[in-house]
DNA sequence: CAGCTGACGCCAT
DNA sequence: TATGGCGCCAGCT
């Protein structure tokens, strides 16, 4: 299967209330580099309506989407999912990964 | 077929 | 902590 197909599956792994970094799924699929392949496709309309990509965050624990566009008022959602997935931001608007943050077996 | 863009990541300033 | 620049992979036009 594609990148794309991979990189779904993975993300409708994260178990609610918790989170993963674009980095942690695309070293799970196998490329390190990959970051920003993952980010496409979660951006992609291919991706399943189930899938929970307010779950994947940058590595810095923020919530990442295009700078401009609905920017704010998603950015604003994804954090409202995620608080009630029992995800808690702090002043910066941050997530603890080394909380929320899965691991990769 | 060739080039560009993009929900990123890390390093330097 | 914030900002800027370069490099990475995969998909799209």
């Amino acid at each position: 299967m594609s990148f794309f197909s991979d990189v779904h599956k993975v993300v409708m792994g994260i178990p609610s209330g918790s989170v993963m970094t674009y980095g942690q799924v695309a070293r799970f699929l196998g490329n390190p580099r990959g970051a920003r392949a993952v980010g496409y496709a979660l951006r992609s309309r291919n991706a399943p309506d189930n899938l929970p990509w307010h779950r994947v965050v940058n590595s810095k624990g923020e919530i990442s989407l295009r700078k401009t566009l609905q920017g704010d008022s998603s950015r604003t959602f994804q954090r409202v999912l995620l608080e009630s997935e029992g995800v808690v931001f702090d002043s910066y608007d941050k997530i603890d990964l080394t909380l929320y943050g899965l691991t990769i077996d």
